[in-house]
DNA sequence: GATTTTGTACTCGGATAGGAAGTGTCCGAGTACACATGG
DNA sequence: CCATGTGTACTCGGACACTTCCTATCCGAGTACAAAATC
């Protein structure tokens, strides 16, 4: 039960990206320097992102990352996911068949560990379903902290911002 | 987010440990050849079980493991802690303050994605600390196929099982 | 024959190698701008 | 002066090493039984 600390980096960088303006872009470069992260590994995690249907891309000069869809529309699960992977974290190897006698009716249901492990996963994920960015940036709107960094944000955001070219986004 | 899977090996010894007399007692080996998983790593986390107090261990000829308390008061969160660790899954590292400049005032709240990660994980644990060995063991009696694997635990046990001498358990 | 002593076999316990996954890094494909060139 | 062609710089994308944690294994400490020796 750990998660890699690349889903902080990349939940931090969708937050960030919700916060510039409607057809403005970021580059990967910009975010990890803002987050004082390597830039080549938050790469990783931000193509995870982008093949996830979450982020777009524009290559080249100018180019950048941008939300695909409203912050609205995306949770912390759909990130923990795309960078985690989907597989669940608890798999049933079934060895209660793996002794020396095993049953000879092969298709077992899943056995009651399995499935309260899975439920109490589903509540996880539930859970992280129920949140999503634009939920965050409303707390960030609250917390006078979080408002500071905002504003911080802001500043690097005056300055790495671009503005994307109409029609040219992936 | 993934578990190791001595999580799943541990929960089913305990499960079998549960089915056994009052006064039982079970190997490691015993316990690892009927699973048909090796004895030598399962013994790490049954000494895991056994630090957090949800195993008692007997030594010597005719020893073995025991639960150290009644089914009902022990939980699949027990279990899922003491073999995979009480850390929590998601680490804040705070990569706010990484950046290139660092807010002055030191101790920041919490920021609204570690809260929400935060309470994901309790929902999650909340989820397992429901569910005890005794609400495993009473689902084994309503499957038809948990019931067969309880049968033949029960002919394993009858061979492999030992009872414990008055007094000398640890 | 009863008691003590000693030896052995079996148990758990912690310390020690191997392997997979996460972490960190690199180079290549593609694009847009800027400049130089020709009309 | 304008249009065109070319070069360069910058971006993301995927493939390649390194480190850490999980997996698997080993040897040592402790205990109970059994047998042998002694009284």
């Amino acid at each position: 039960m750990k998660l890699g600390e690349g889903v902080e980096q990349a939940v931090h960088s969708v937050v960030m990206l919700a916060q510039l303006s409607p057809d403005g872009l970021l580059s990967a470069a910009a975010l990890a320097e803002f987050h004082g992260v390597r830039a080549s590994y938050l790469l990783k995690h931000l193509q995870a992102l982008s093949g996830a249907g979450i982020l777009r891309t524009q290559p080249g000069p100018k180019g950048g990352y941008r939300l695909a869809r409203p912050v609205g529309n995306i949770s912390l699960l759909d990130i923990v996911l795309a960078v985690e992977g989907p597989e669940p974290a608890f798999r049933c190897l079934e060895i209660r068949q793996r002794g020396p006698n095993p049953l000879p009716g092969k298709p077992l249901r899943p056995c009651a560990i399995n499935s309260a492990m899975q439920r109490a996963e589903q509540a996880y994920r539930a859970e992280l379903r129920r949140v999503t960015i634009a939920d965050i940036l409303t707390d960030v709107g609250r917390d006078a902290d979080a408002s500071a960094i905002a504003a911080r944000s802001c500043a690097f955001l005056a300055i790495h911002e671009r503005k994307q070219e109409a029609g040219r986004l992936r």
